[in-house]
DNA sequence: CTTGACCTTCGAGCGACTGGAGGGTTTATC
DNA sequence: GATAAACCCTCCAGTCGCTCGAAGGTCAAG
């Protein structure tokens, strides 16, 4: 099949798969008379397994090793493993750094309305001013 | 005062500086007779106030738009407060995301865990497969 | 006179795509 | 057999917010 059934059998964008090709992440596939991509099914779980390893937003250069190691018929779980907890920890520090973020949204939002009254005149932003 | 000590002073990079001026947030500076970026106390209060909005996250387009109000002796009360909260929607958002994803991955890392002595011989991965 | 710290501009690189220009190919329809 | 729509190709630019490096100019201290 081309690009495009394999894109929408995989549930990727086509450029993301020539990206994804581009990007040493997926092996390059044969090619028609006419310079066209062949893909066969097995390329289609290929694509499927690295769009799922994306969601769990592993990187793209841990994503290429386990390709690598799947591709050569090695077991790529171990590597998976330690790339699914590098993540998590990574994913534990985003969400952490963004509720503190959040926490002083609020708080610079109830600070502001309650000065709204005094915006018309002189307002310079102290609210924002006093932050670190 | 030139760039290094505004830098310092304001708490960000000489480089991030002039980035800011080259992107529209802040205004081109004096220049001596050496070519060198002049600035005083006003401009480096104008850097901080720039450093605050971005440590909250808000969008450089959006703070480019405040600085022009501010620098043009308008309240920029409204705007940021606008800002504020459409930053807060927006980190709820990635919250929720990253919250639906670290869970996600916490079931991961337990499925394999179980499956763990069966990795040597033909793991190719089903947990993964699993996945949507 | 030289060293070193500072400054300048310009351009590339990051991550992971996305979109467009400017072409060629295939397929369905008339 | 012509034509139009849908598909494919490569290459390049843009996204966001910086950060770094190259190649050079300026200036004060020793």
């Amino acid at each position: 099949m081309r690009i495009g059934q394999a894109a929408t059998r995989a549930r990727l964008e086509a450029s993301t798969i020539r990206f994804y090709e581009s990007a040493g992440v997926l092996p390059a596939p044969a090619r028609n008379s006419a310079g066209y991509r062949e893909y066969d099914d097995v390329d289609v779980e290929l694509m499927r397994f690295v769009r799922r390893l994306r969601a769990l937003q592993l990187p793209l250069d841990d994503i290429r090793e386990v390709v690598r190691l799947r591709v050569s018929g090695d077991a790529p779980c171990q590597p998976v493993r330690d790339a699914i907890t590098r993540e998590a920890h990574a994913v534990d520090q985003r969400i952490a750094d963004l509720t503190r973020l959040r926490a002083e949204l609020r708080s610079l939002q109830e600070r502001m309305d309650a000065t709204v009254d005094e915006w018309p005149t002189s307002c310079v932003c102290h609210v924002i001013d006093q932050t670190t």
